[in-house]
DNA sequence: TTAGTGACTGCAT
DNA sequence: CATGCAGCCACTA
C-alpha cells in the first residue's frame, strides 16, 4: 500500500469512510501520508468524479466542516443532500459539527 | 522538465 | 465573523 501513488492512497482512504461520517480533506491527506496536501485532495476528489471513480466523495469536506462548493453549486447541493440522508446534521450556517461527525478511524492503516 | 492549477489551511487584517 | 494572503502539493498539459 505504501508504494502505491498518493493518488490511490487517497481514493482507498476515502472508500473507508462509513456512511453518517465524514472526513476532511487534510485529514484524508494526513492518513495518504502527505499532512499539507490537502489542496491535491481536493483536486483528486474532483479527478474523481470524471475517472468515475467508486468513492464516496460526498463525505469529504473542509475543515470547517463546510462543503466546499467553489462555483460548482449543483455538486454542493447533491453532496449536501447526500450527507443529509446519511444522517450528517447541517445548521442554517450550512456547517456540520466535526466533532460528533468525523470520522476516526480505529486503527492505524499502515506506518505515518 | 517546467509551469500552471485549485473540492485546502492557518494566520493575519 | 468575514476577507485576504501566502505556503503547500500532487496532477496535467
Amino acid at each position: 500500500m505504501s508504494d502505491e501513488s498518493f493518488a490511490e492512497r487517497v481514493y482507498w482512504l476515502t472508500r473507508q469512510i462509513p456512511a453518517g461520517t465524514v472526513a476532511t480533506y487534510g485529514q484524508i491527506a494526513t492518513y495518504a501520508g502527505s499532512p499539507r496536501a490537502a489542496r491535491a485532495v481536493g483536486n483528486l476528489m474532483k479527478a474523481s468524479l470524471k475517472n468515475e471513480e467508486e468513492v464516496p466523495w460526498h463525505r469529504v469536506i473542509n475543515s470547517q466542516g463546510r462543503i466546499s462548493s467553489k462555483g460548482d453549486v449543483e455538486r454542493a447541493e447533491l453532496q449536501r443532500r447526500l450527507l443529509v440522508a446519511e444522517g450528517v446534521a447541517f445548521g442554517e450556517d450550512d456547517r456540520c459539527d466535526l466533532e460528533t461527525v468525523e470520522w476516526e478511524p480505529e486503527e492505524i492503516f499502515w506506518d505515518v
